[in-house]
DNA sequence: GATTATTACCCACAACTACCCACAATCTAT
DNA sequence: ATAGATTGTGGGTAGTTGTGGGTAATAATC
């Protein structure tokens, strides 16, 4: 086995076609463990995109969101959030998966995507969305991507 | 053993054939540690030139990735500049790497390269670049260097 | 209940990739 | 110096992969 398991590396450009379905590159595929059984978790990310989980390490989120107490207001809202736009998906005989439209929408995907793993999840960015943000973000915190990059890279 | 396992040292040319593969020189693939079994991962180099790292090497870094937060923006930012262009590579049975376009673009590579070993990793260049560079470099910093040059040269 | 929209599964095909073999040049060892 | 092994470079072919569309089953709407 080269590859880690659950790790994903590398940028993919692919189409979502009219029917709102996406190739899941060969290489993640491949990338899933076994206990898996060819299905991801589709959710919002934190920036305007789609992530995508891998549903065993999905499953690991959901059972601290068990632990969490429903007492705390806050608690509920974190927990809602975090499950409201999530979805298992099994890909298909083509190895695609079908986006929700709520989804497409949040990250504003049109044809061409951009498909990059995140190590141990998948990012689907409209590129011109991607460009943005990652603009606008080495704007804010360059000095601390400095350094990371100081402390990371070898 | 003569070599130290996972260093590289020295300077060889090589061409990229037309279907973008290059030959990684013998001593380097000698030096490979066993648990990488043949892999390397490629990925953009802070210069304009393609960063080569042993698998296990590369791990640390992703290691390191993981346990980033992805609450902070510029973690999210910094993880996604990192691993985006990372693709990890078995050499073929004639010890050649296949290199993705997005790389030869990035590094400009064309025909003839310059593999470089950078003790911990591997450099390919584009020989015109690296001379530029180079050049460029030593006129904005050259003091910097002489005092790196007194600090490590025994 | 009938009609429409949506989803799931199937097949088709062009483009690409991985793997194989070939061969010339270089190195190693006797 | 010569024979044999290794190394760098090129190309052919079979299989894989990304993409599109068709059809039947399911769900939603009126």
């Amino acid at each position: 086995m080269t590859t880690n398991l659950n790790t994903f590396t590398g940028e993919f450009s692919y189409t979502v076609d009219t029917k709102g379905r996406v190739n899941i590159p060969a290489k993640f595929r491949k990338a899933l463990s076994a206990d898996n059984e060819d299905t991801f978790v589709i959710t919002r990310g934190m920036d305007p995109c789609v992530w995508v989980y891998p549903i065993v390490v999905w499953q690991k989120i959901e059972n601290d969101l068990k632990n969490l107490s429903s007492l705390s207001a806050i608690n509920r809202t974190f927990v809602r959030n975090t499950v409201r736009y999530a979805t298992p998906l099994i890909y298909d005989g083509q190895g695609r998966i079908q986006l929700t439209t709520n989804l497409i929408n949040y990250a504003g995907l049109d044809k061409k995507t951009l498909i990059i793993g995140m190590v141990n999840k998948i990012e689907i960015w409209n590129p011109d969305r991607l460009k943005e943000i990652d603009k606008k973000n080495m704007k804010i915190d360059s000095t601390a991507y400095d350094d990371l990059a100081e402390k990371i890279i070898i």
